[in-house]
DNA sequence: CTTGAAAAACCGTCCGGACGGTATAGTTAG
DNA sequence: CTAACTATACCGTCCGGACGGTTTTTCAAG
C-alpha cells in the first residue's frame, strides 16, 4: 500500500542516524545538521520532529531505556524460576558469548548514554529510573545480600569496558569470569 | 620562605584548575579560557605552558594515570603476600569503606577521564596501559581463572555507576558485595 | 655587587569557523 | 487546506588557536 513510502519514518530514521553519527565519528560529531543529512532530511525538517538538540536526546534516551528495560525483562523470563533468577539473567546477559547483534546494541546504548551525559547528566534520568528497578529485582532476588549486586557490577564493568574500550576479554575468559561469578548463585540467604 | 611565592607552579595550578571545571560544571564546561581563569592565568599564558587543548588533555590523563598506577601498587604492597593478593587489593581499592579523599579521588579520575575520552577517545591510551598491566597482574594471582578477572570487573561497574551517578550503594551494601567477591578468593587454580 | 641582555613566563586581543537555533519561502501528498 | 517537509539564509555565541607585546627571571661579563 505504500510501496514508495520509507521504510520506517522520519523521526525513527532521524534517531537511527543519530546513534550511528555517534558511533562512528563519536559524541562530538552529533550535531543538528550532521544528523539531518544523515538521516537524508533537511535540518528544518530535523527540527520539525524534534525542537532543539536536547529534545533529540530526549528521545533517544527514552527509546534506550525502553529497549533496555524490555530486553532485560525477557531475559528474566527466559531463565527458570527460583531464587538467583535475576542474577542469573543478568550474567546471560553481561557474559553471554555475545550473538552480534547484542554487541551492537551494547554499543548503541554506550553511543546515546554518553552522548546524553555530555550534554546534560541530567538527562539520563530515565536510565537511572531502568537501573534502579534492575536493582531492586536483583534485592529481591532469593540471593544472599550483596550477591546479586555483586554479580551486577561485575556486568556494569565489562559493560564500561567495552564502552571506553579499555579492554576486551576473550570469550574463553569471559566465560571463566562467567563461572566465578556463578559460584555466587549457590547459597542461601 | 616565599610569602609572596605561588604555592604550586603554574603548570600544576593549571592542571588543578581544569578538573576542578570538570567535576564542578561538567565536561563541556572545560575550555582553555575557563581553565586560565580558574587557575589565575590569562588565556595566553595557559596556552605557554599547553600549547593546545589536547597538550592539556594529555597531560592531564599522564598525571592522572600515573597517579593511579602508583595508587594501586601501593595499595597491593600493602595486602599480604600469597595467592589472590592483587584481587583482595582491588577489593579494598574498589568497595573500600572509602575515606573521603580517596572518594575524591575516584571523582577527579572520571572527571579526567571523561573530557579526555570526549575529545578524542585515543588520549586514553595511557590509562589502558595502565589497566593492561592491572589485568596481567591479577592474571598472575594465583587464583582460578576468572576470579580475579571478575573482581576487577566488580570495581570497575561501581566505578561507572559512582562516575555517571547510576546509583549510590549504601556502605551495607558496599560491604555486603565486598562480602560476597570475598568468596572467590578462597579457591587454589 | 652591578649591569644588561637574553630567555622564560605571561598577558590581552583578535580571527576564522562551527554550532544551535530562527526565519522564511516554497513544495508535495492526502 | 493542512501536515510534512525542503532549501537557504542568517544571527548570536563561543571556542581554539595565533600573535605581538610585556613583565619577570636568569646569568654571565664587567
Amino acid at each position: 500500500m505504500d510501496g514508495h513510502a520509507p521504510t520506517v519514518d522520519a523521526p525513527t530514521r532521524i534517531l537511527d542516524a543519530a546513534e550511528n553519527l555517534i558511533i562512528a565519528r563519536g559524541v562530538a560529531a552529533l550535531t543538528l545538521e550532521a544528523a539531518a543529512r544523515e538521516a537524508g532530511v533537511s535540518k528544518g525538517g530535523l527540527l520539525y520532529h524534534f525542537a532543539s538538540k536536547e529534545a533529540l536526546l530526549e528521545a533517544l534516551l527514552r527509546r534506550l531505556s525502553a529497549f533496555i528495560a524490555q530486553e532485560f525483562a525477557a531475559c528474566v523470563a527466559a531463565q527458570p524460576e527460583g531464587p538467583g533468577r535475576v542474577a542469573r539473567s543478568m550474567l546471560e546477559w553481561g557474559f553471554g558469548e555475545g550473538d552480534l547483534s547484542c554487541n551492537e546494541r551494547h554499543q548503541r546504548a554506550g553511543a546515546v548514554f554518553l552522548a546524553a551525559f555530555h550534554h546534560d547528566p541530567a538527562l539520563l534520568a530515565p536510565m537511572r529510573a531502568v537501573i534502579a528497578e534492575m536493582r531492586a529485582a536483583v534485592a529481591a532476588d532469593g540471593l544472599p545480600p550483596g550477591h546479586g549486586a555483586a554479580i551486577m557490577a561485575a556486568g556494569d564493568g565489562l559493560f564500561m569496558a567495552r564502552l571506553f574500550s579499555l579492554y576486551a576479554p576473550s570469550s574463553a575468559e569471559l566465560a571463566e569470569m562467567r563461572a566465578a561469578l556463578s559460584g555466587l548463585l549457590g547459597a542461601r540467604p
